[in-house]
DNA sequence: TCTATAGGGACTATTTAGGTCCCGAAAAAC
DNA sequence: GTTTTTCGGGACCTAAATAGTCCCTATAGA
């Protein structure tokens, strides 16, 4: 869709608001059953009610309409969607998108953090958690349709950008890229691990891969010694010749324990008012690095000369931890859920 | 609107229609209350009332709704409709068009006919005479999308045609064009004659125009001597060379009355199966000549020549005229009525 | 000045939507 | 194989929204 095509479905659902300004919440919330019905098939008329906060009368005579529409079908063990369904689902996103003038704080957003391009998803994720998923479709969207041919790519870990992972759809895209972890072990969720998304994504777009069998928090001398293996040198370098790098942002506090760091260390990082994370990095509100950790992955001025950084994140506390990294690299396209784009704005 | 943008848009609504199939009534029916506003203004609630065959207290609860939107103004004498209300009825004409699948309706009866291009409006005339001021706005904007630089362009006369100057939005197309009547005067109505036809179209696009006064129905010998008028002369001269002619199509039994033919040759036409009256020429359902009147106007040779023929057309009546019209020129587009294509595919 | 028509208020009848409970069938758990 | 849970759908009643009716006052045009 070109934004020219944009503006012109976009005059047409202005226009219908105008001449029938009750279809807002109908089609809101007959988008919200349907997709509540597509994560959770099969699924019961209570539970969905439940979910929704909506009586189940109510969630009944919608869903009458929705199975005479052939959108879903019900069935003894529950409701379940349909092919038509499904596309219908594909087109209301970009309908809610619209509706809800999110375009206009997409650019509100961009011009705020001053970054390249900012793409909003509608929902809030404080609210709904599965707006987490709508977030991974979208990135995976938006990522996929910027590679291109010789492309190197970098993930890095965390339960968004596994999302990502997730919801990409399979398709070879015949490009000769290459995927790469853009930093090391992290945790101990092996799902959220940047080594085991990156394979995972390598596996859905049929690319050429390799991992970085270390820590990301990891001793000088480990490092150094570690720099010498050619399998991880060659990583390495990959590493400093990424083009895409899809990653997920975090929160200094959070980042901190995950990494296991002392309580003393984070105290001090608390008063030194670090907010956000990133490569190894910590940062305050204005950008400035406040504490470093040795890592293999992607260097500060590595992520500076990266040509198409995509920031994936979700809920309202990332809020500030998005002003730094964004003042990093004005190529940045920002994936956020709407409630963390309205936070952003405050 | 290039045909990918409305392909794009059609997608948005017939997703729609499938999750909300409430809203087509409500947007049908306030389109209405609009549209017939904007004709009558300023009206009154029984008014409308009377006109729509809606009761009184529904057509107050969606006036209400319109004016909580802006698209309408109640005052005392009345109600009229505001500019944001003209913009958004003019998007709603299209917007009618896509969810009654009038695009496929204008193939098929582009098919049917074996022509170039059918237009198809919204609504059936013979239930709404208002529909041939729709009819009007579509061909006249249309018309004037085709016209380029130095074109010389014929119309007709007609109350259809009448309708598609007035419709005419004034515009200095800064063409070097010229129009000229495509036929002499005929019957008594000074409104819808050609000459006042061209004459107003001409005003309304600033343009240079000819007129041709002699009438339509005229004896050789006057025709010959009246045809060495070098005025006379000179728009003949164009009428042979012209590249867009607008015009209206006639039943053959209703123009013979026109033009004041004796019964017994009304008689003689319908013996003959006469249907459909074009130039000065009548014809029967295979778009056989049946009889010939002497004409200024375009000759049938003339006319198979034309690179751009615009017909006009509304109601059911016209469809057994079209029928013969059509097989005489390919490149003809046709602008029609709703109930008019019905019944051109029964 | 009179009359026709305008919108708006108010009350009532009617229809529709929503809440609640129950039932038999079919999975799911045991 | 049996029990338990969960499913959709039918039934019924109340609450609420919608539609019908009538009346009033203001205003524009004859």
């Amino acid at each position: 869709m070109t934004e020219k095509e944009e503006f012109c479905v976009a005059d047409f659902i202005q226009t219908q608001k105008k001449i029938a300004p009750e279809m807002v919440k109908l089609l809101m919330d007959r988008y919200h059953i349907l997709r509540l019905i597509s994560y959770h098939q099969p699924i019961g008329r209570r539970s969905l009610s439940a979910f929704l906060q909506i009586s189940e009368r109510v969630i009944r005579k919608e869903v009458n309409i929705l199975k005479d529409q052939n959108l879903i079908e019900i069935k003894a063990e529950g409701m379940n969607i349909t092919e038509s369904g499904y596309t219908s689902l594909e087109v209301l996103r970009s309908f809610i998108h619209i509706l809800k003038n999110l375009n206009s704080i997409e650019e509100e957003v961009a011009q705020k953090l001053e970054i390249k391009k900012v793409i909003v998803v509608p929902g809030l994720y404080d609210e709904d958690e599965f707006i987490l998923r709508e977030i991974g479709k979208v990135a995976s969207k938006y990522f996929k349709s910027i590679l291109k041919d010789h492309m190197i790519v970098g993930v890095t870990g965390g339960t968004t950008i596994s999302m990502v992972a997730d919801e990409m759809i399979e398709e070879d895209l015949k490009h000769h890229m290459m995927i790469v972890p853009a930093r090391g072990g992290l945790g101990k969720n092996a799902e959220n691990q940047a080594n085991h998304i990156t394979a995972k994504i390598a596996r859905k777009l049929n690319c050429p891969y390799e991992l970085l069998h270390m820590p990301d928090n990891i001793s000088k001398d480990l490092l150094e010694s570690l720099s010498k293996d050619p399998n991880t040198k060659e990583v390495v370098d990959y590493i400093k010749q990424i083009h895409v790098l899809l990653f997920g942002i975090g929160r200094a506090d959070k980042m901190a324990k995950r990494r296991g760091l002392s309580n003393e260390k984070i105290e001090e990082l608390n008063k030194k008012c670090a907010v956000a994370e990133a490569f190894g990095y910590y940062f305050n509100l204005k950008g400035k690095i406040i504490e470093e950790v040795n890592s293999v992955g992607v260097s500060l001025q590595t992520y500076k000369n990266i040509k198409n950084p995509i920031g994936v994140a979700a809920g309202k506390e990332k809020a500030l931890a998005i002003m730094p990294i964004s003042k990093l690299n004005t190529n940045l396209t920002l994936i956020i859920d709407e409630g963390l784009a309205q936070e952003i704005l405050k």
